[in-house]
RNA sequence: GGGGUCGUGGUGUAGCUGGUCCAACACGCUGGCCUGUCACGCCGGAGACCACGGGUUCAAAUCCCGUCGAUCCCGCCA
């Protein structure tokens, strides 16, 4: 049996310095074509590896060319020629075209201008198209290497990737709503997180994580909240506490910046990213403290309350950008009345709990924390809640036959990429974003 | 769930203290010119019943009401 070679000698934009002098076959989209008068022609093609530019000067090459708009799809073959006025130092002469997919219509909105003239609405409407631009491209590939810098990280520390069902049959987990759906006659949800499962597992592989997608039926409309989001996750066995977790998070975090500063250049130029602060160690600030010094410096008394607002996060992401020189903020000690069952209590103060959260750039990035770990203590936090085992009785199996005090947390990684990017809308950080509006395309 | 703002050719905007707007500019499309452009340039052209419905007025893109759509903030959450 024998099989196609993948890529067919095909020659891509980003390899023409290799091959200069040759003869090469090339294929993409037609980005741009410059029509310069009769006797020249440029045109602009694009593949996944970049653009690059053939020059036709051919007058019956020109000709073949005729009626095709940006967004044709062609093979190419040509000379690979040295140009100083090329950008990237070369180009193709003497091509000649083979038309694989003519576009004869206009594009919704252009695509290869530096910005996209479209408002987001508009631009989601085409998503199909407007995805191929360049600098959509850039976002998308950066969100792909954060997932990739993620697993390799974990997997360097002895953690399994593991992969949790999204239909499930019982929806008594945290505060989130959760979108109900039809299962053979049987009432099912989708999942809005893997907590369940990834505790599970600790019991199981002592180190687990996960990229998946969550489900959230919240009715909100802000610029920082989907209904259907990428999450991180990581659990992990035999921790001390939540500064354990806390540990492996920031490990986590600078592993990812590691990794797409040093693999990511063109998007991070491209897209014009500021590439965080983020020190060794991540400052840290004890919830009631942190409404301490709300009161103190902005005035604003929200002691006592059980959550920061946006607002508030905002300012102490910039006390901490300004204090420690760090993009990076853990809140920790969250009260216990705002966290799930599972939550671990602070054992010094059992209003607060041992978890946290991560801000980064004044957004809330990540939530995690010490979970309970004894079965008797799940019984006592759901009766304190008046909540019934039977809810979650295949859950809380695994807590009376063994399980080490462990933690976790999960990242959002649109929330991550919005703010890496500093991105304006979180949905420009989705590929096909799904909103209280929007379930198409 | 509560509140604010907006709705003008395919796209993005101007006009919006009513008449000079059978609506202007840029991108895109299109006819012509240009052999080195790379957000090419130059000269033309097509394309909008100004979201929809009603009202005020001699006169409405412009003022009022309603509907629909979009968007942002708050709440809730990552």
């Amino acid at each position: 049996m024998s099989y196609v070679e993948v890529d067919m000698e095909r020659v891509l934009s980003n390899e023409l310095s290799s091959h200069a002098g040759e003869r090469v076959r090339m294929a993409g989209w037609m980005h741009r074509i410059r029509r310069l008068g009769s006797g020249i022609v440029f045109v602009h093609l694009r593949d996944r590896s970049g653009i690059c530019q053939i020059v036709v000067e051919a007058p019956g090459v020109i000709a073949s060319l005729d009626g095709l708009l940006a967004e044709s799809v062609v093979e190419v073959e040509g000379t690979v020629v040295a140009e100083a006025q090329a950008t990237g130092g070369y180009e193709i002469h003497e091509p000649s075209f083979t038309v694989l997919s003519a576009v004869t219509d206009a594009l919704p909105f252009p695509i290869n201008k530096p910005v996209i003239n479209a408002h987001l609405d508009t631009f989601l409407d085409h998503a199909m198209i407007g995805l191929r631009a360049p600098v959509k491209q850039a976002v998308f590939k950066l969100s792909a290497a954060v997932a990739h810098a993620f697993r390799d990280v974990l997997d360097g520390k002895g953690f399994t990737e593991i992969a949790t069902p999204k239909i499930i049959g019982s929806a008594s987990e945290s505060g989130a709503n959760v979108f109900a759906l039809d299962y053979f006659g049987k009432q099912a949800y989708l999942a809005q997180s893997p907590q369940f499962y990834k505790q599970i597992m600790v019991g199981v592989f002592e180190r687990v994580y996960e990229v998946a997608p969550v489900f959230r039926a919240e009715p909100h409309q802000t610029v920082r909240h989907l209904n259907e989001y990428v999450s991180m996750d990581a659990e992990m066995g035999f921790i001390q506490d939540h500064t354990t977790v806390m540990t492996l998070l920031t490990e986590v975090i600078r592993g990812i910046l590691d990794y797409i500063g040093s693999h990511c250049a063109q998007e991070l130029v491209l897209l014009n990213v500021q590439m965080p602060l983020a020190p060794q160690e991540f400052p840290r600030i004890y919830f009631p403290e942190a409404q301490q010094w709300i009161f103190e410096h902005h005035g604003e008394d929200c002691r006592g309350e059980p959550d920061l607002a946006p607002q508030h996060e905002k300012w102490l992401g910039e006390w901490a950008k300004e204090t420690f020189q760090s993009d990076f903020l853990f809140v920790t000690g969250y009260p216990m009345v705002k966290r799930p069952f599972y939550t671990a209590p602070n054992p010094d103060d059992t209003r607060y709990s041992n978890s946290f959260d991560l801000l980064f750039r004044g957004t809330e990035l990540v939530t995690g924390g010490q979970r309970l770990n004894r079965f008797e203590d799940y019984a006592r936090a759901l009766e304190a809640r008046g909540m019934t085992q039977e809810a979650v009785a295949s859950y809380l199996e695994t807590f009376r036959f063994g399980m080490p005090p462990h933690g976790g947390f999960a990242i959002g990684l649109e929330r991550f990429i919005m703010q890496l990017v500093n991105l304006s809308n979180l949905r420009d950080a989705a590929l096909f974003p799904r909103d209280m509006e929007r379930i198409q395309p």
